[in-house]
DNA sequence: GGGTTATCTTGATCTTGGTCAGAAATGAAA
DNA sequence: TTTCATTTCTGACCAAGATCAAGATAACCC
């Protein structure tokens, strides 16, 4: 209701795919230069400036792929009394949207901070999907890891108790900058506690007393939404009490 | 570990997609006849004769996406400390085995009860995908499908309290039944208490107590493994106790 | 700066649903 | 049938975590 502000179009664009650092991440991975070419030229550059803004609603007919250069995103599920589930956060170099191919969009997709975005439009994807195999197999190989992700959550939300589900999140997000190039010691959260603790299915207040008592025993130290990560052993460790020799990563969990 | 038998193909197929009741619901569904013909010609069956055949495991290589023709099916991820949490039920009609597409198999496929499926391998996938783009763009549909219909148990499983996800699990099965055109009012569970509370994030004994609450309150009755929807309107109410004119329907729930 | 609002933390209860234990029902095997 | 095993149901108890209620911090705006 509140927030009518929208994603703006960037042109010209201010990076092109061929220097962009992400690249290995992306979409065009693999591809040889000739198709790489073709695939830049379809990329579209989308901007919003403030946290808040909505690039799409549920229900609005799929337009278009999402790739993150800066910012970061949260798509979130909502049911007709009101009540929202947050079903993915993306960071730089992440990919997000297809989960609109069928009758559009199923989730919302909203910025958690000034946000720029590049997009394949939805006829380009389908037209580089046919003539450009070695794009086709991507998408799917894609469509098929959010897939396997939003398993990873489904166990995560059905079979762990909160602190493990927040020791994941912490794992998860550090094991995702890390394929930046981060150290991934050092987590700058761009999203509340609320949505913290609303993604993993608890309380607000839960996030805040786990967070604290992490932080009492010396695993992490907290500093408002800067996260770092004192004792990487003790909180794998935390996931899986029982085993754990060389223990998960979960890597970047949910859909989009 | 126990379990090694596995589905075996059954050849000559029992039924060519042409008869097939199911193929209004099934990948091949809008094309024309050329391309059906050339879908139909690259479909094997598999059958298994018992319940708890294994299909595929977590990190078996992709070898086909399948479709259920009768019987029904399990998927379920394990973390390394042996926990299982079931990430769908198939029945007949629907389509699973789409997360295997990007490092191999990320759950295993297990028969509830004898089943026999119809598969499309893998090189059909690719080689059919760039030929017929009506196909190409059923499966991404499918694929984003499932990505929504997982966004929804995430929904469900953060969301929701037991009571809840119980009556939209039996909602769920109600109108998938539907979907095949069965009246959807009494319900055959091919899978044990244990498979539901699992899949629903909570204790057997969980499920056994609610369900002798709705049954006593009428709004079902339960014989064993079947159960019978008296008062869909009432159990459609718990689900959304707030609100609910025209309450949810959670299609298939879950992925494959 | 000072005032206002939103976010975060911490404490005190209360509830849901998990765990444990055993009985009843169901089904399979001899 | 009788036996044995598995599944399901029910009760008693308990704990994880939700909810309620203040404060404490931090962010925001004249």
């Amino acid at each position: 209701m509140a927030n009518v502000s929208k994603f703006s179009p960037v042109r010209p664009m201010t990076l092109s795919c061929k220097d962009c650092s992400l690249a290995e991440l992306c979409l065009p991975r693999g591809l040889n230069p000739s198709e790489f070419d073709q695939f830049m030229s379809m990329v579209r550059q989308r901007a919003s400036r403030i946290s808040g803004d909505i690039l799409y609603r549920t229900g609005d007919t799929f337009r278009a792929i999402y790739a993150i250069k800066t910012g970061s995103i949260k798509t979130l599920v909502s049911s007709s009394d009101g009540e929202e589930q947050i079903t993915g956060f993306f960071m730089p170099g992440e990919l997000f949207g297809f989960d609109g191919l069928d009758y559009g969009h199923s989730c919302t997709a909203v910025a958690l901070e000034p946000t720029l975005l590049c997009e394949l439009p939805v006829a380009s994807v389908d037209e580089l999907a046919h003539q450009i195999p070695g794009l086709r197999r991507e998408i799917f190989r894609m469509m098929s890891r959010k897939l396997s992700e939003e398993q990873s959550m489904l166990f995560l939300l059905g079979r762990r108790k909160a602190d493990q589900r927040l020791a994941t999140f912490l794992l998860s997000l550090s094991t995702r900058m890390q394929y930046r190039g981060l150290s991934g010691n050092e987590i700058r959260l761009s999203m509340s506690r609320h949505d913290v603790a609303n993604y993993l299915g608890m309380a607000s207040e839960t996030v805040s007393r786990l967070l604290s008592r992490l932080s009492k025993e010396k695993v992490i130290s907290v500093n408002g939404r800067t996260v770092v990560i004192e004792n990487p052993v003790a909180l794998r460790a935390r996931v899986e009490p029982c085993i754990t020799p060389n223990a998960v990563t979960l890597d970047a969990v949910s859909t989009g």
